[in-house]
RNA sequence: GGCGCGUUGGAGAAGCGGCUGAACUCACCAGCCUUUCACGCUGGCAUUCAGGGGUUCGAAUCCCCUACGCGUCACCA
């Protein structure tokens, strides 16, 4: 058995998205369990679209994922550089190879032209595709398109009837024909930069990748690289398509769908051990009824035969969970500083501990934080609903609010436990206790029924607002 | 439209011909505990595996057809 060898290989058109991330981290854990090698390479042979922020964001959300490659971009390594653009030496020598076998060939008619093909097709009511109009061009004839100053394109010659098995990991033996690929297509376009199917074939077979694991949308693709590999002489490594995250209306998840790249959930304040322990059981499953994974877990346990064949959908009620999992055994500082961004400027450190404690069981992710803000600030309070106001209609209740608030008006320094006592001691001196003590205090202070220790939300309040809000109620 | 992939509860899923009268998790619902609240705990939630045929003593599991969903058909990746 050879190394294993895979690559996670993003175009730089955006920030990295979150299926992007995913295969990211099918490769990273299928090289880790194996022992094996994880490399990033950057496809950006779009120069359109491609961008150094996109790919600086891709790299950074990778590393706050954990996702490390020990060869690529950055780092370097025996099959550098790891940039396709600056490979191109690397796909203009295979081109050659192509050209001169005869598999492939210059193609020089224009955009307009086959735009022109293709709509006549399509009005013939046929499949548009290109007809091979270059396809064996004389001497003369390609020296006369030179002299006009046309620049060709290189296509691929597809043979008719090949039939292209693809032996997927996770789907099986998939068949196509080469028929069905339509027609020649492009592998160097005509500024010389190589296409897609084209660069990945050169680049995977050059840098000894032995499995390809990406997403089920190059499935289609699959049969173009197939060829080129067999045109080319060369073995092919071994395909496994993962199949596909969707967003709740069951397409292919995009930003329609709301957040969509993972620096999304970074900056929303999800944890990184929650995000990659979601993902990856988005179309993977553990073996027992354990979900719950760290990331150097999931390289002992991970394995591409329990990867589903069938499409999951984003659930962000799970993601949440899981998040709030992790958040939940977190140290108090630590939540402390992860709340920090969503709060109002100016909180001293004390007063963001003070919080985080309070809060620590009841956020989900960090921003949450910002839900629970009305609670402390503000005179204002509105009750939650008709059946919590009228706990406030119990006889007892006037007396409480005013012993309470004589006691508050008393107190110099306002913490939860001085707070706490004072309660208990209204208690004690009007002979209630339990939900007839605190329920009412807590409505009258929060208008809601439930929420966290009411003795720390009442210090986080301070006496003003204890004091403001009380003299709504009487 | 061609080609490809898929279809187990609202969501993630287990299941690989009998031990499943379909695990487990999220969500949802109900209840319980508690000198507040939350966390938590307990229970409920697919008479059935898209539908229809077949194969078999026996099928969610194998075969065929239909339906539906998605993906893909660029000088984008």
């Amino acid at each position: 058995m050879t190394r294993i060898r895979v690559r996670f290989a993003p175009s730089p058109t955006g920030p990295l998205h979150i299926g992007g991330a995913r295969s990211a981290l099918f490769n990273y854990l299928l090289a880790k369990k194996e022992g094996g090698d994880f490399i990033v390479r950057i496809e950006d042979t779009d120069r359109d679209r491609s961008t150094p922020e996109s790919e600086e964001n891709i790299k950074q959300s990778l590393l706050w994922l954990g996702i490390r490659w020990n060869e690529g971009v950055d780092i370097g390594g025996p099959y550098a550089p790891y940039r396709q653009m600056e490979r191109l030496d690397t796909y203009r020598q295979a081109a050659q190879q192509l050209l001169q076998s005869g598999d492939a060939y210059y193609c020089y008619c224009s955009e307009e032209e086959i735009e022109a093909q293709r709509e006549e097709l399509i009005a013939k009511g046929e499949t548009p595709r290109y007809l091979g109009n270059c396809r064996n061009l004389t001497e003369e004839e390609r020296g006369q398109k030179e002299k006009e100053g046309r620049r060709p394109v290189i296509r691929l010659r597809v043979p008719d009837d090949v039939e292209l098995v693809i032996d997927d990991l996770v789907r099986g033996k998939v068949v196509f024909s080469s028929s069905e690929i339509g027609s020649d297509f492009v592998i160097v376009k005509s500024d010389g930069i190589p296409t897609y199917n084209f660069a990945v074939v050169v680049d995977d077979y050059l840098m000894k990748i032995s499995h390809v694991v990406r997403g089920e949308e190059h499935l289609s693709n699959t049969p173009r690289q197939l060829l080129l590999y067999k045109a080319l002489g060369w073995e092919t490594p071994v395909f496994a398509h993962v199949s596909l995250i969707l967003g709740e209306d069951r397409s292919k998840m995009s930003k329609r769908h709301g957040s969509v790249s993972v620096v999304n959930y970074q900056n929303e304040g999800y944890l990184p051990e929650a995000l990659v322990n979601f993902l990856v059981l988005l179309g993977w499953s553990p073996e027992g009824e354990r979900e719950l994974y760290t990331l150097d877990e999931l390289e002992k346990v991970f394995s591409l035969d329990r990867v589903s064949k069938s499409p999951a959908v984003f659930d962000m009620n799970k993601l949440r969970w899981i998040n709030a999992q992790y958040l939940h055994v977190l140290p108090t500082e630590t939540i402390a500083e992860g709340i920090s961004p969503f709060l109002p400027a100016g909180w001293s450190k004390e007063r963001k501990l003070l919080l985080a404690q309070t809060l620590a069981h009841h956020l989900e992710i960090f921003a949450d934080v910002r839900n629970y803000l009305s609670l402390i600030e503000g005179a204002d309070v509105a009750i939650e609903d008709e059946e919590t106001g009228q706990l406030l209609d119990q006889e007892h209740v006037p007396a409480l609010i005013a012993l309470f608030e004589a006691k508050i008006s008393e107190m110099e320094e306002l913490a939860p436990e001085a707070i706490k006592a004072a309660i208990k001691e209204c208690g004690k001196e009007l002979g209630v206790k339990g939900a007839g003590l605190f329920m009412p205090l807590r409505i009258a202070l929060t208008g809601n029924q439930h929420g966290p220790d009411i003795d720390k939300l009442a210090a986080l309040m301070g006496k003003d607002i204890i004091l403001a809000r009380l003299a709504l109620r009487k």
